[in-house]
DNA sequence: GAGCACTGC
């Protein structure tokens, strides 16, 4: 019998090929079912699975946090059922879930972690990878242990395992060779027609393109119905900014008015928000975003996109070890996925800031992030699941051997892997057991280990929980927030400097009882970044759980910050540099012809230590080192000559 | 006087 609410929900195109779409399932190992925005899979296709009757539960993957859990809770009231029994969700930090639960909606990334404690993942019968097209670096490694995962069962006569990889129309026939040529299965979808507009006067160099997307703005701003939204597509923040105040000059002159809202991620949540709310009554609505609004936020109400045709892109290099954050053309399909965007609720325009020259010149997809990433986290990752050969690894799409051996390199001078006596294997240490276990770098859950035996572990966790945190200091000159900043600073550098505004927001929560609006007015006070040290005292937690488990010895060095700086240095060695006078800047120990700068952001950017280790390395403008402390060079010597040696 | 896109375990 239908529950009251399936009877509510609105008809989707998947139910007119709901038993198609079961068939294909029931006669196939694996499949890929390409779903057009709206068709309905993310919420049908599970329970669909659920009539296979098979023994042991249906995981439903997400590249999203949100997604997971919204979803999760559309299906629960689908099937007439509280989130938590019948349908449940798991992301890092929340659980709601039982083992009865037949769905299990969860972040891809979750059941990666899942697979490195059962590689074969032997709780579930069915697992559905959702958003494939979207090629996250942990959807791919994920495709490849389900591979592994479903062969292995099948040599073992375990209970074999269904993979269902659903995806938007795009690189169908990669997933379907990636698994034994599984079959495609087309679902047609329900969205509205969306307008393209190209400008052709432009000569596709693109260098004035803020320039030219804000001329955009106000011309379609005077063409175009007033109830219209536009939704604008630019690459950060800075730019972001520039162009809310100018067309906030620009408005003062203009008798229909504009409403300007800048959405970008390092916005305060409040302030995010807002572009939900509606414009004040008779003005339009204009939002400047990145690809936030791509894919993470939807917001209702939008009919124009302004498409700039730029992203701000960060790739690895493994040559030189170096991220490198540019701004850069989109493919074609983010072009028709920012397109999209106009055409959710009814149709809509899209004005394309390039030429549809500029358009064919356009790669069809983006690069995926696992060919730009550094892979030495996945590595370690797949070698603790038994891989014994890099070689043997086999993803969707393979990163170079360069890539590769980068990460593989990176890991051995770390001591968390070795070559077995014939060279062929390779081999977890005992150090690179425990590391796989921790969901960071592994430099710095090496740092972690280190920081054991010099009795710091309480305030290495803490360091290392903000650094895998969103930037802990927001920019300001407010008198409040410089006195703040004086007292936590230390000349030891940001490392320290960090943990001394974590100590105090630790203090200042017992204080205030956990209050979160007493806490927002003084983090806002301070300059601190609440939603970061909220994030980090959660991930603080579950690393401390890990370490306790791995029966690490947790210590605390009290005010003797120098153990542990010593620890910084014993995991990020490679980062070590020394200060060259003549050129005014930091040289690698590792390789004395890169020349490295201390972010401006750092505490340090104003002194000159002679010897340096930094967390991260990024070439925007120039190539700066991040978070940086002040070491001795007497502890990375010994680290660095055989790592050199060994090269 | 400079400066970080977006996710996620």
């Amino acid at each position: 019998m239908r529950s009251q609410s399936q009877l509510n929900r609105l008809a989707l195109p998947i139910d007119d090929v709901g038993e198609q779409v079961l068939e294909i399932i029931l006669d196939n190992d694996t499949c890929i079912i390409l779903g057009e925005t709206g068709c309905g899979k993310s919420t049908q296709i599970p329970q669909i699975c659920t009539r296979l009757q098979e023994p042991g539960q249906i995981a439903i993957t997400q590249p999203r946090r949100v997604a997971a859990m919204s979803l999760a809770m559309r299906v629960a009231d689908e099937m007439d059922s509280e989130v938590g029994d019948k349908v449940g969700y798991r992301v890092r930090f929340e659980a709601k879930c039982n083992d009865d639960s037949n769905i299990v909606y969860m972040t891809d990334g979750m059941l990666l972690r899942e697979a490195i404690n059962d590689g074969f993942l032997t709780k579930y019968s069915v697992i559905i990878v959702d958003e494939a097209h979207e090629r996250s670096l942990h959807t791919d490694v994920l495709l490849y242990t389900l591979r592994l995962a479903q062969k292995q069962r099948k040599e073992r006569g375990s209970n074999p395992l269904k993979i269902v990889i659903m995806s938007a129309t795009m690189n169908a026939d990669l997933f379907s060779q990636y698994f034994d040529n599984a079959p495609i299965y087309l679902i047609k979808g329900r969205t509205f027609p969306v307008e393209v507009l190209y400008a052709e006067a432009l000569n596709g160099d693109g260098s004035d393109y803020v320039y030219n997307v804000l001329i955009t703005i106000l011309q379609a701003h005077e063409r175009e119905p007033i109830s219209d939204d536009i939704l604008v597509f630019l690459t950060g923040r800075e730019e972001i900014e520039l162009t809310a105040a100018k067309l906030k000059d620009v408005n003062q002159k203009l008798s229909q008015k504009m409403a300007i809202y800048p959405l970008y991620a390092a916005l305060k949540t409040t302030q995010q928000q807002k572009v939900f709310e509606s414009a004040p009554e008779g003005e339009r609505k204009v939002i400047l975003a990145t690809n936030i609004a791509e894919t993470s936020l939807t917001i209702p109400g939008v009919r124009i996109v302004i498409d700039s045709g730029k992203v701000k892109l960060k790739t690895f290099t493994a040559g030189d070890g170096i991220d490198v954050l540019r701004v850069e053309r989109i493919s074609k399909a983010q072009a028709a996925q920012r397109a999209g965007r106009a055409g959710r609720e009814s149709s809509g325009k899209c004005y394309r800031v390039y030429s549809s020259k500029d358009f064919d010149r356009m790669q069809q997809s983006s690069v995926a992030e696992i060919l730009r990433s550094n892979l030495s986290a996945v590595i370690l990752e797949l070698i603790s699941m038994g891989l014994r050969n890099v070689k043997s690894i086999k993803l969707l799409e393979q990163p170079s051997a360069e890539m590769m051996e980068s990460a593989e390199r990176q890991l051995k001078g770390l001591g968390a892997i070795r070559d077995s006596k014939n060279g062929k294997k390779l081999h977890l240490t005992e150090d690179g057991e425990k590391m796989a276990k921790f969901p960071i770098e592994p430099p710095l859950s090496k740092v972690l280990l280190g920081s054991c035996s010099l009795e710091c572990t309480e305030e290495a966790l803490s360091v290392i929980a903000l650094l895998s945190s969103e930037e802990l200091f927001l920019q300001s000159d407010d008198d409040s927030v410089m006195v703040t900043r004086r007292k936590v600073a230390s000349n030891e550098g940001d490392h320290v400097t960090m943990l001394n505004a974590y100590n105090l927001f630790k203090a200042e929560k017992k204080k205030k009882n956990n209050n979160n609006k007493n806490l927002a007015e003084w983090a806002s006070q301070c300059g601190f970044n609440l939603r970061a040290l909220v994030h980090a005292a959660k991930v603080r937690k579950q690393l401390r759980e890990i370490a306790s488990k791995e029966e690490l010895a947790i210590k605390s060095c009290g005010v003797d910050r120098e153990r542990l700086r010593k620890s910084l240095a014993i995991g990020l060695f490679m980062n070590a540099c020394e200060y060259d006078n003549q050129k005014n800047a930091y040289r690698l120990l590792l390789s004395p012809h890169t020349l490295v700068r201390i972010h401006p952001s750092s505490v340090l950017s104003r002194s000159r230590p002679s010897h340096i280790v930094f967390s991260q390395l990024l070439r925007t403008t120039d190539l700066y080192a991040k978070d940086v402390s002040v070491i001795d060079k007497s502890w990375v010597e010994s680290a660095i000559s055989e790592f050199k040696r060994r090269k």
